[in-house]
DNA sequence: TTGATTTGTTCATTTAGTGAACTTAGTGTC
DNA sequence: GACACTAAGTTCACTAAATGAACAAATCAA
């Protein structure tokens, strides 16, 4: 078990990259003496490495780094049949995948973890010997101590001690988290938002997902629900949502929405990209409703920037790209209804992820808890 | 200056009221043996005082709170013409009050305040005595230190060190904050809100304005912006706002803004319980613009309450009361809008105000500094 | 080679906490 | 009214984690 101090070490490198002892010292206000101790105890543990030596005028210095190979880390997705699964190490770089059975019953599900927790492991021996936690992604709200489901439409349950069924079967500590934190945590701890302290993630997929951090942390929200931006009314009056109310921003820009506009329009394609191309060459149909759903999204955003100015929004997608019609009608959309004085001030990015986010982002809430720990800031 | 396990136990009071050392020790997580060095100390510092005795088996249990009379502080408000200025003690209490003129330039305001000073505390030797600190609210932005308003329209204010400037004029320490952050903080402090961690503020008045308490902390987001309900659109292409977009809600739901529509209909009655009885007998008019005001900020709630899931939204209103058709509507409004299963989850409170409201969260911005004090949690 | 400069370590010291034993102030029972 | 019982709060010796100052190490510049 890592110390408060240690995990504050741990924190600042996996914000900043290498830093030097020095340099750490000064970023946390220890003294220089306290940093010594605090190095070298993580460096044998085997958590920290010594990497570049950096010259200047007087001694270099010596940047230290985490050891990508010090602990690995399973995330498994329930969001998807087959369920995906992958082993990733401390940096999160994926190692393997693999996939099990879905299923509804928990036990089963700990029943296939641990049937393909041999196989992802087979081939690294390092890994097997240093698993250090296994992360779940699904559907569904959960509870703080990433423990509990409390409940997932979905899956269809109602306060699942899932963690804890599944670490009592495997042997590994578990931690579960809803998709959307866990990419957030993801995109935090290993993506484009590590040095942001405040940032927000859009997953535009099939549905619509939505999480902040607030400094520095994932915020949960009251009941975990913070960050549904999908059923945020976007058009009062609008369309019926399977939630039960209507215009839902979920009804209008989510891609499974998207796909159902074109098809009742008698589009024989659905995806964003073949949209894309339909809508270039002059297709009204697409044209329309690729607008509908950039202006929606566009408008739920700039929205959210209103309400919390972040200091990142990050829109993962699985397919197509942002530099069509969609984005250009998704950036213009923002730009129109946030404060004027605040246009262009809050950057959007946009990240293409493939089918692999949400195991990836289960196995970074498992490596979160191992490197920053339970506790709050 | 007080340490950072001694701003624990002074938070801990606030938020739960008067405890016993016992309690406060399985609160924070401390020893008996540590707890009770501490509350020593701030007893015998003057700011902790035995209350109450409980009964029960064993040695009765003493209560310590917070002495009220330890520390004063004074708030000024930059909103008004005269801007108003109140006395409080460390509870909130309201000792005294006065005005002072207004002036957009920083050094006048300094003097006007560093004059009103010994007016207020003439009669108040105690507070004279133990004035902590001056706090501040302005219509703008403010940096995290508290210290400079990065922008304010109102005042044509860039980036000016106003703390600096009032408390080198006045010898006390300064601390300025935005008008409805520091409403939230004095909500955190001495109102509702106290034992809550996540909670949103709105306030009603000619303009709307809104802050988030998150973790059990003000969050102030990126660039001082978080909040900034007012500007999010509601009504896409709607009517034109002074802040270059197209409808905000302060252009539907602010009272300025109801009080110019009913003026527009040919109404003499502006405010809102004018607008009330008008609509109570049946005046079309006075329906529809009290319908659409209110449709509106349910709409906005309702999008924040999804977006951030607070644990509780207090609305605060300077006129009128919540109980006829506005109030009726709004809560419609925000149930309609939010998930179904969320639908009633999340309070929302009503708290009627008089015009000391923004002096008053200006006192409680400097008590803060002075309780909590500056760092993190 | 020498001096300047900055990194990082060592070590005695300080500080904020702990656990265990003790004191205190009440209740309940006979 | 005496006496056990209970829980609150205090005291004290001890420990863990920090600090500051002195020092060793590694390089550049002259």
């Amino acid at each position: 078990m890592l110390t408060s101090s240690q995990r504050q070490l741990l924190r600042v490198i996996s914000e900043c990259g290498p830093l030097s002892r020095t340099e750490m010292a000064q970023l946390l206000g220890f003294s220089k003496a306290a940093m010594s101790g605090l190095a070298r105890d993580l460096i044998d543990l085997g958590v920290l490495h010594e990497t570049e030596t950096v010259y200047g005028p007087g001694r270099p210095s010596v940047r230290l780094d985490l050891s990508p190979e010090c602990a690995f880390f399973i995330g498994v997705s329930l969001l998807e049949e087959p369920a995906p699964m992958v082993l990733s190490d401390l940096t999160g770089k994926i190692i393997a995948r693999r996939s099990m059975p879905l299923s509804r019953d928990p036990a089963v599900i700990a029943d296939a973890v641990a049937q393909a927790l041999p196989e992802l492991l087979a081939n690294h021996p390092d890994a097997a010997d240093r698993l250090s936690g296994i992360g779940i992604a699904l559907s569904g709200f959960v509870d703080e101590t990433q423990a509990r489901c409390v409940q997932s439409t979905l899956l269809n349950w109602q306060d699942v001690p899932l963690a804890r069924i599944v670490s009592d079967r495997c042997g590994v500590e578990t931690f579960i988290e809803n998709d959307a934190k866990a990419v957030a945590v993801s995109e935090k701890l290993f993506g484009t938002a590590r040095d942001i302290s405040n940032f927000s993630v859009v997953t535009l997929g099939d549905g619509i997902g939505c999480a902040h951090f607030i400094d520095g942390k994932l915020y949960r929200g009251n009941h975990g629900g913070a960050g549904e931006i999908a059923h945020c009314t976007i058009e009062p009056g609008g369309s019926p949502c399977r939630c039960g109310k209507r215009g839902c921003l979920d009804t209008i820009a989510s891609m499974k929405a998207v796909g159902e506009m074109a098809r009742a329009e008698g589009l024989t394609c659905t995806s964003l990209s073949e949209l894309e191309a339909q809508a270039s060459v002059g297709n009204a149909a697409a044209i329309r409703i690729l607008h509908r759903a950039a202006s929606a999204l566009g408008l739920a955003i700039a929205n959210l920037i209103q309400m919390n100015d972040p200091g990142l929004i990050l829109i993962t997608h699985v397919e197509g790209s942002f530099d069509g019609l969609f984005g250009t009608v998704l950036k213009q959309a923002v730009e129109t209804n946030v404060l004027p004085r605040y246009a262009g001030q809050t950057p959007i990015r946009f990240k293409r992820v493939d089918s692999d986010i949400w195991a990836r982002g289960a196995a970074s809430i498992a490596a979160h808890q191992f490197l920053i720990g339970p506790h709050s800031s």
